[in-house]
DNA sequence: TATTGTTATACTCTATAACTATA
DNA sequence: TATAGTTATAGAGTATAACAATA
Protein backbone atom coordinates (compact mmCIF):
# COMPACT_ATOMS: atom_id res chain seq x y z
CA UNK A 1 0.00 0.00 0.00
CA UNK A 2 1.85 2.98 -1.30
CA UNK A 3 -0.09 5.85 -0.81
CA UNK A 4 1.89 8.03 -3.32
CA UNK A 5 0.84 5.37 -6.25
CA UNK A 6 -3.31 5.01 -4.85
CA UNK A 7 -5.00 6.68 -7.81
CA UNK A 8 -7.68 8.34 -5.07
CA UNK A 9 -4.84 9.68 -2.84
CA UNK A 10 -3.46 11.35 -6.09
CA UNK A 11 -6.34 12.57 -6.79
CA UNK A 12 -7.04 14.21 -3.65
CA UNK A 13 -3.98 16.05 -3.52
CA UNK A 14 -4.05 17.23 -7.05
CA UNK A 15 -7.65 18.28 -6.68
CA UNK A 16 -7.15 20.18 -3.04
CA UNK A 17 -3.85 22.10 -5.12
CA UNK A 18 -5.67 22.78 -7.77
CA UNK A 19 -8.72 24.37 -5.69
CA UNK A 20 -6.51 25.96 -4.00
CA UNK A 21 -5.08 28.11 -6.82
CA UNK A 22 -8.43 28.91 -7.83
CA UNK A 23 -9.89 30.03 -4.85
CA UNK A 24 -7.39 32.14 -4.63
CA UNK A 25 -8.87 34.04 -7.15
CA UNK A 26 -12.72 34.01 -6.08
CA UNK A 27 -11.58 33.51 -2.19
CA UNK A 28 -8.51 35.29 -1.77
CA UNK A 29 -8.72 38.73 -4.01
CA UNK A 30 -12.71 38.60 -4.44
CA UNK A 31 -13.76 37.28 -0.70
CA UNK A 32 -16.04 34.49 -2.33
CA UNK A 33 -16.80 31.42 -0.05
CA UNK A 34 -16.55 28.19 -2.91
CA UNK A 35 -20.39 27.77 -2.40
CA UNK A 36 -20.75 32.06 -3.37
CA UNK A 37 -18.48 31.55 -6.18
CA UNK A 38 -20.00 28.30 -8.18
CA UNK A 39 -23.74 29.83 -7.09
CA UNK A 40 -22.98 33.25 -9.03
CA UNK A 41 -20.87 31.25 -11.53
CA UNK A 42 -23.67 29.84 -12.48
CA UNK A 43 -26.03 32.50 -12.59
CA UNK A 44 -23.68 34.35 -14.69
CA UNK A 45 -23.81 31.73 -16.95
CA UNK A 46 -27.55 31.20 -17.23
CA UNK A 47 -28.53 34.48 -16.16
CA UNK A 48 -31.76 32.83 -14.03
CA UNK A 49 -32.16 30.12 -12.53
CA UNK A 50 -34.72 28.05 -10.01
CA UNK A 51 -33.38 27.52 -6.88
CA UNK A 52 -34.25 23.70 -6.89
CA UNK A 53 -31.89 23.44 -10.09
CA UNK A 54 -29.38 25.24 -8.50
CA UNK A 55 -28.95 22.26 -5.93
CA UNK A 56 -28.19 19.88 -9.02
CA UNK A 57 -26.15 22.01 -10.80
CA UNK A 58 -23.46 23.12 -8.53
CA UNK A 59 -23.56 19.91 -6.83
CA UNK A 60 -24.18 21.67 -3.37
CA UNK A 61 -26.55 20.72 -0.69
CA UNK A 62 -29.72 22.89 -0.23
CA UNK A 63 -28.65 24.54 3.08
CA UNK A 64 -25.48 25.46 1.43
CA UNK A 65 -27.25 27.24 -1.40
CA UNK A 66 -29.79 28.66 0.85
CA UNK A 67 -26.64 29.98 2.52
CA UNK A 68 -24.51 31.36 -0.38
CA UNK A 69 -27.97 32.51 -1.78
CA UNK A 70 -28.51 35.00 0.89
CA UNK A 71 -25.18 36.55 1.64
CA UNK A 72 -25.33 36.71 -2.19
CA UNK A 73 -28.23 38.77 -1.93
CA UNK A 74 -27.00 40.47 1.33
CA UNK A 75 -23.79 41.88 -0.95
CA UNK A 76 -26.30 43.05 -3.84
CA UNK A 77 -25.23 40.48 -6.16
CA UNK A 78 -27.95 38.60 -6.57
CA UNK A 79 -31.73 39.19 -6.30
CA UNK A 80 -34.31 35.91 -5.23
CA UNK A 81 -37.98 36.09 -5.94
CA UNK A 82 -40.98 34.25 -5.88
CA UNK A 83 -41.25 31.13 -8.36
CA UNK A 84 -44.90 32.26 -9.65
CA UNK A 85 -45.21 28.64 -11.11
CA UNK A 86 -44.40 27.02 -7.49
CA UNK A 87 -45.07 29.22 -4.59
CA UNK A 88 -42.77 26.90 -2.47
CA UNK A 89 -39.60 27.78 -4.72
CA UNK A 90 -37.55 30.76 -5.82
CA UNK A 91 -36.25 32.48 -8.95
CA UNK A 92 -32.63 33.53 -8.53
CA UNK A 93 -31.51 36.56 -10.75
CA UNK A 94 -28.04 37.83 -11.60
CA UNK A 95 -27.95 41.05 -10.89
CA UNK A 96 -25.36 44.05 -12.24
CA UNK A 97 -23.26 44.01 -9.70
CA UNK A 98 -22.94 40.35 -9.71
CA UNK A 99 -22.65 40.19 -13.24
CA UNK A 100 -19.29 42.93 -13.26
CA UNK A 101 -17.84 40.57 -10.06
CA UNK A 102 -17.78 37.88 -12.18
CA UNK A 103 -16.41 39.24 -15.50
CA UNK A 104 -13.55 40.35 -13.46
CA UNK A 105 -12.98 36.93 -11.73
CA UNK A 106 -13.82 34.99 -14.75
CA UNK A 107 -10.39 35.55 -16.92
CA UNK A 108 -7.84 35.14 -14.45
CA UNK A 109 -9.51 31.75 -13.88
CA UNK A 110 -9.63 30.55 -16.89
CA UNK A 111 -6.44 31.75 -17.17
CA UNK A 112 -5.56 29.57 -14.28
CA UNK A 113 -7.22 26.99 -16.01
CA UNK A 114 -4.67 27.26 -19.28
CA UNK A 115 -1.49 27.68 -17.02
CA UNK A 116 -2.67 24.08 -15.45
CA UNK A 117 -3.26 21.96 -18.58
CA UNK A 118 -0.63 24.33 -20.80
CA UNK A 119 1.83 21.30 -20.41
CA UNK A 120 -0.85 18.33 -22.27
CA UNK A 121 -1.37 18.20 -25.85
CA UNK A 122 -4.32 17.67 -27.58
CA UNK A 123 -4.34 14.45 -27.67
CA UNK A 124 -3.98 14.13 -23.44
CA UNK A 125 -6.41 16.46 -23.38
CA UNK A 126 -8.71 15.01 -24.86
CA UNK A 127 -8.17 11.75 -23.04
CA UNK A 128 -8.34 13.33 -19.48
CA UNK A 129 -11.87 14.57 -20.54
CA UNK A 130 -12.61 10.98 -21.21
CA UNK A 131 -11.09 9.58 -18.32
CA UNK A 132 -12.96 12.24 -15.40
CA UNK A 133 -16.08 11.39 -17.09
CA UNK A 134 -15.84 7.43 -17.22
CA UNK A 135 -13.95 7.58 -13.29
CA UNK A 136 -17.62 9.91 -12.38
CA UNK A 137 -19.41 7.29 -13.67
CA UNK A 138 -18.02 4.88 -11.65
CA UNK A 139 -17.53 6.86 -8.30
CA UNK A 140 -20.95 7.35 -8.90
CA UNK A 141 -22.03 3.89 -8.86
CA UNK A 142 -20.27 3.16 -5.46
CA UNK A 143 -21.59 6.04 -3.74
CA UNK A 144 -25.23 5.02 -5.06
CA UNK A 145 -24.31 1.70 -3.38
CA UNK A 146 -22.89 2.61 -0.23
CA UNK B 1 -18.10 30.52 -18.26
CA UNK B 2 -19.84 26.95 -17.84
CA UNK B 3 -19.24 25.40 -14.60
CA UNK B 4 -19.61 21.67 -15.75
CA UNK B 5 -16.66 21.97 -18.40
CA UNK B 6 -14.54 23.81 -15.89
CA UNK B 7 -11.45 21.39 -15.15
CA UNK B 8 -11.11 22.80 -11.55
CA UNK B 9 -14.59 21.91 -11.04
CA UNK B 10 -15.00 18.55 -12.65
CA UNK B 11 -11.59 17.63 -10.52
CA UNK B 12 -13.30 18.90 -7.33
CA UNK B 13 -16.18 17.24 -8.13
CA UNK B 14 -14.59 13.83 -9.23
CA UNK B 15 -12.47 13.84 -6.46
CA UNK B 16 -14.98 14.53 -3.53
CA UNK B 17 -16.57 11.12 -5.20
CA UNK B 18 -13.61 9.05 -5.16
CA UNK B 19 -12.81 10.13 -1.69
CA UNK B 20 -16.02 9.63 -0.35
CA UNK B 21 -16.28 5.58 -1.81
CA UNK B 22 -12.56 5.23 0.24
CA UNK B 23 -13.39 7.28 3.32
CA UNK B 24 -16.84 4.58 3.57
CA UNK B 25 -14.30 1.77 3.53
CA UNK B 26 -11.92 2.88 6.30
CA UNK B 27 -14.33 5.91 7.74
CA UNK B 28 -17.49 3.78 8.40
CA UNK B 29 -16.49 0.31 8.60
CA UNK B 30 -13.27 0.48 10.47
CA UNK B 31 -13.89 4.21 12.44
CA UNK B 32 -10.81 5.82 11.10
CA UNK B 33 -10.68 9.87 9.82
CA UNK B 34 -8.63 10.80 7.03
CA UNK B 35 -5.57 11.77 8.41
CA UNK B 36 -6.06 8.89 10.57
CA UNK B 37 -5.63 6.71 7.37
CA UNK B 38 -2.95 8.31 5.69
CA UNK B 39 -0.78 8.20 8.97
CA UNK B 40 -1.69 4.25 9.39
CA UNK B 41 -1.24 3.41 5.60
CA UNK B 42 1.90 5.61 5.70
CA UNK B 43 3.36 3.57 8.57
CA UNK B 44 2.17 -0.10 7.17
CA UNK B 45 4.14 0.71 3.94
CA UNK B 46 7.46 2.00 5.99
CA UNK B 47 7.30 0.05 8.75
CA UNK B 48 8.78 2.82 10.83
CA UNK B 49 8.81 6.64 10.19
CA UNK B 50 9.90 10.14 11.63
CA UNK B 51 7.25 12.50 12.44
CA UNK B 52 8.72 15.07 10.19
CA UNK B 53 9.18 12.80 7.69
CA UNK B 54 5.38 11.67 7.75
CA UNK B 55 3.86 15.51 7.25
CA UNK B 56 5.72 15.60 4.23
CA UNK B 57 4.73 12.43 2.89
CA UNK B 58 1.03 12.47 4.19
CA UNK B 59 0.80 16.54 2.54
CA UNK B 60 -1.15 16.77 6.11
CA UNK B 61 0.26 19.80 7.97
CA UNK B 62 1.92 19.26 11.77
CA UNK B 63 -0.71 20.09 13.92
CA UNK B 64 -3.21 17.49 11.97
CA UNK B 65 -0.08 14.99 12.08
CA UNK B 66 -0.06 15.52 15.89
CA UNK B 67 -3.51 15.02 16.67
CA UNK B 68 -3.92 12.05 14.34
CA UNK B 69 -0.63 10.06 16.32
CA UNK B 70 -2.22 10.69 19.53
CA UNK B 71 -5.11 8.77 18.45
CA UNK B 72 -3.87 6.05 16.72
CA UNK B 73 -1.53 5.41 20.34
CA UNK B 74 -4.52 5.70 21.96
CA UNK B 75 -6.24 2.69 20.28
CA UNK B 76 -3.04 0.93 20.44
CA UNK B 77 -2.22 0.91 16.45
CA UNK B 78 1.15 2.56 16.72
CA UNK B 79 4.03 3.53 18.91
CA UNK B 80 5.55 7.01 19.54
CA UNK B 81 9.23 7.14 20.63
CA UNK B 82 11.88 9.68 20.93
CA UNK B 83 14.18 9.68 18.17
CA UNK B 84 17.24 9.17 19.46
CA UNK B 85 19.24 11.23 16.65
CA UNK B 86 17.14 14.73 17.79
CA UNK B 87 15.58 15.10 20.82
CA UNK B 88 13.13 17.00 19.62
CA UNK B 89 11.84 14.99 17.18
CA UNK B 90 9.70 11.23 16.75
CA UNK B 91 9.94 8.25 15.69
CA UNK B 92 6.56 6.03 14.67
CA UNK B 93 6.10 2.63 14.68
CA UNK B 94 3.51 0.74 13.53
CA UNK B 95 2.20 -1.73 16.18
CA UNK B 96 0.60 -5.35 15.28
CA UNK B 97 -2.78 -4.50 16.05
CA UNK B 98 -2.21 -1.56 13.42
CA UNK B 99 -0.33 -4.11 10.77
CA UNK B 100 -3.84 -5.93 11.44
CA UNK B 101 -6.21 -3.42 10.79
CA UNK B 102 -4.29 -2.49 8.04
CA UNK B 103 -4.07 -5.47 6.30
CA UNK B 104 -7.94 -5.33 6.27
CA UNK B 105 -8.30 -2.25 5.22
CA UNK B 106 -5.81 -2.14 2.49
CA UNK B 107 -7.47 -5.62 0.09
CA UNK B 108 -11.04 -3.55 0.41
CA UNK B 109 -9.60 -0.03 -0.95
CA UNK B 110 -7.44 -1.39 -3.36
CA UNK B 111 -10.86 -3.37 -5.04
CA UNK B 112 -12.46 0.41 -5.12
CA UNK B 113 -9.62 1.55 -6.76
CA UNK B 114 -9.61 -1.24 -9.67
CA UNK B 115 -13.22 -0.57 -9.77
CA UNK B 116 -13.26 3.22 -9.98
CA UNK B 117 -10.34 2.59 -12.53
CA UNK B 118 -11.95 -0.65 -14.46
CA UNK B 119 -13.36 1.14 -17.58
CA UNK B 120 -10.12 2.21 -18.79
CA UNK B 121 -7.61 0.74 -20.60
CA UNK B 122 -3.87 0.83 -20.50
CA UNK B 123 -3.00 3.48 -23.07
CA UNK B 124 -6.11 5.42 -21.11
CA UNK B 125 -4.36 4.90 -17.34
CA UNK B 126 -0.67 5.09 -18.76
CA UNK B 127 -1.98 9.33 -20.32
CA UNK B 128 -4.25 9.93 -16.57
CA UNK B 129 -0.61 8.72 -14.56
CA UNK B 130 1.35 11.15 -16.90
CA UNK B 131 -1.65 14.10 -16.55
CA UNK B 132 -1.73 13.59 -12.80
CA UNK B 133 1.92 14.32 -12.69
CA UNK B 134 1.83 17.36 -15.03
CA UNK B 135 -0.96 18.73 -13.80
CA UNK B 136 0.19 18.56 -9.72
CA UNK B 137 3.58 19.76 -11.08
CA UNK B 138 1.60 22.96 -12.76
CA UNK B 139 -0.16 23.34 -9.46
CA UNK B 140 2.69 23.25 -7.57
CA UNK B 141 3.88 26.32 -9.41
CA UNK B 142 0.66 28.45 -8.69
CA UNK B 143 0.61 27.24 -5.43
CA UNK B 144 4.60 28.76 -4.82
CA UNK B 145 3.95 31.85 -6.48
CA UNK B 146 0.38 32.76 -4.92
C1' DT C 1 17.71 32.04 15.95
C1' DA C 2 15.41 28.21 13.79
C1' DT C 3 12.97 23.83 14.14
C1' DT C 4 9.99 20.04 16.25
C1' DG C 5 5.98 19.16 18.18
C1' DT C 6 1.90 20.16 21.41
C1' DT C 7 -1.65 22.94 23.01
C1' DA C 8 -5.12 26.83 23.00
C1' DT C 9 -8.39 29.39 20.88
C1' DA C 10 -11.59 31.08 17.87
C1' DC C 11 -13.60 30.27 13.75
C1' DT C 12 -15.70 27.86 10.04
C1' DC C 13 -17.89 23.91 8.15
C1' DT C 14 -20.91 20.02 8.29
C1' DA C 15 -24.65 16.89 9.33
C1' DT C 16 -28.94 16.07 11.18
C1' DA C 17 -33.11 17.21 11.87
C1' DA C 18 -36.93 20.25 13.07
C1' DC C 19 -39.93 23.35 11.02
C1' DT C 20 -42.98 26.36 7.69
C1' DA C 21 -45.23 26.68 3.60
C1' DT C 22 -46.87 24.82 -0.50
C1' DA C 23 -48.05 20.89 -3.75
C1' DT D 1 -47.72 12.63 1.95
C1' DA D 2 -44.06 14.74 -0.40
C1' DT D 3 -41.20 18.70 -1.71
C1' DA D 4 -38.84 23.55 -1.27
C1' DG D 5 -36.48 26.09 1.61
C1' DT D 6 -34.96 28.09 6.22
C1' DT D 7 -33.35 27.76 10.71
C1' DA D 8 -31.25 25.51 14.92
C1' DT D 9 -27.84 23.09 16.96
C1' DA D 10 -24.17 20.27 18.03
C1' DG D 11 -19.97 18.12 16.49
C1' DA D 12 -16.04 18.13 13.57
C1' DG D 13 -12.64 20.29 11.30
C1' DT D 14 -9.37 24.43 10.38
C1' DA D 15 -6.20 28.23 10.92
C1' DT D 16 -3.39 31.06 13.66
C1' DA D 17 -0.43 31.56 16.85
C1' DA D 18 1.59 30.84 21.40
C1' DC D 19 4.50 27.82 23.63
C1' DA D 20 8.29 24.37 25.44
C1' DA D 21 12.15 21.79 24.22
C1' DT D 22 15.94 21.11 21.45
C1' DA D 23 19.20 22.28 17.60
Amino acid sequence: MDLSSFFPYRLAVLAEAVSQSVALVYGSRFALSREEWRVIAALADKGVMRNVHMVDYTTLDKMQVSRAVARLETKGMIAREPDPEDGRGHVLRILPAGRALVRKIVPMVLAREQFLLADLDDAERAVLDRVLAKVMARAKALGEQG
